[in-house]
Formats: C-alpha cells, structure tokens, sequence
DNA sequence: CACCAGGCAAGTA
DNA sequence: TACTTGCATGGT
C-alpha cells in the first residue's frame, strides 16, 4: 500500500484543512519561518504582531532600523539577537541582488532558489524548504522536527536518517502538488502538537492503526 | 524546579 | 563526515 498516501488520508479525515502558511504576505512567511526555528509558534505570532503594531513588516523598514530596536520586538521569539541578524541580513539581500521584493527572487528556478536561500545565514534545510513551499509555492516536501519523530515513532524511517532521505519517503509516492505537500505537512505539525510528544497517547493517535507498532517513550 | 518549542552556525576530531 | 555547543524567551 501506499503509506504516504493513507497517513495523509487518515489526517484529512480527522483534522481537515489546515490553512497554512498563516500570513499574508511572502515576506511576512520568510520572516515567520526565521523566527519559529526550535520555538513555538504563539511565540512568533507575538513578535510579528508586534512589527506590525510598529509598522515595519516590509523589505526597507527592517533593513533600515536599529538592530537594537529589532531585538526588542522579537524577544518573545527567543534567539532574538541571532534572529535580528538573519532577518537584517535576508531584507538586505533582497534589496542588494533582488530589487527589493520578493517576487524578484522567486523567479529563480527551484533548485538555484533553494541554493540561493541556504547560502543566506540563519536558513538551513528545513527554513528553505519551508519558504519554497509556503511562499514560492514550489511542490517541495517540508521535514521538521514533528516530521521526524513521528517517522521514527512509528517505525517508518529509522532514527538518524538525513533530511534528504525523509523527504523522499513521501515525495516518492505522491503527486508533485505543492497544495497537497503544503496541507501534509501542516497536518504532521497538527499531529505532533498533540501525539508522539513526550507523553504518547497512542490509544487515541489517529495512526494507531499503523502496523507501525509505536514506540512508546 | 526541569523540560521543551515548527533550527542553524561554528567549532572540533 | 559526524558530533558538540551556544543561542534565549516563555509556556507547561
């Protein structure tokens, strides 16, 4: 059987869409996914509300303000001194090599954009994939800490297997659609909020079915 | 109190 | 290549 396929299926069923990237903007997603590495994302939610509420959510403001300034309004996110960089250092490449927007820099083919993104301090596998698939809207299969855990808990992948080869365990039997590839790994993230996390509740998991035996914590 | 949250970079062996 | 460490706030 299809297994990528049937997981899915099973979370459809249970949870439905998700309405992922929340945010309304591509850069607002950018700035969203430097801020929610290894943090929660209610975190984040505070912090970009907040350089909303200061009026700064675009390519020129944030590249132009004082860091220190920056740092404060991003604190709830963690990292935030790290986090301010990599946000200065992303508006101004935009600015420098892709006029200022956006748009500019997704008219790259995926593979040099995906290339592009990582050469850019603070994106690494999982921040560039994610912004191929939510903001460019490229059919690239996002694999994160949710992602991996719940592979590994059910037995799926074995435990120290490379982001390259996890992706390729859903790409490979799925369609390329980044629709299905954006709600999918919403879906795993919905998942994980709630099962395979420190205290299993395997009883109730909507994957118990899953030959998989989880494996308890 | 300890542990964790939608990672990444830089250093070491 | 494969490990280790620093980064940091806020919720549970």
């Amino acid at each position: 059987m299809n297994v990528s396929k049937t997981v899915y299926e099973a979370l459809w069923q249970k949870w439905g869409p998700q309405y992922w990237w929340p945010a309304t903007s591509q850069l607002e997603m950018m700035i969203g996914a430097i801020l929610t590495q290894n943090t929660s994302w209610s975190q984040v939610e505070k912090a970009i509300q907040r350089l909303k509420d200061e009026k700064v959510l675009d390519i020129q403001s944030l590249a132009s303000i004082p860091s220190s300034q920056l740092e404060s309004w991003i604190k709830s996110a963690g990292y935030y001194r790290q986090k301010s960089f990599y946000i200065k250092g992303m508006c101004w490449t935009l600015i420098e090599k892709f006029k200022g927007s956006t748009k500019e820099l997704f008219l790259l083919e995926t593979h040099e954009l995906r290339n592009e993104l990582l050469s850019w301090k603070g994106v690494g596998p999982e921040t560039a994939d994610s912004i191929l698939l939510y903001a460019a809207q490229r059919p690239v299969f996002v694999v994160d800490a949710y992602t991996r855990r719940f592979m590994s808990r059910h037995r799926w992948s074995p435990e120290n297997e490379s982001y390259e080869k996890l992706s390729e365990r859903f790409t490979a039997e799925l369609e390329k659609d980044h629709a299905l590839y954006n709600e999918y790994h919403a879906l795993i993230v919905r998942l994980g909020k709630t099962y395979c996390r420190s205290k299993p509740h395997c009883e109730s998991c909507p994957l118990k079915f899953l030959l998989i035996h989880p494996v308890s914590v």
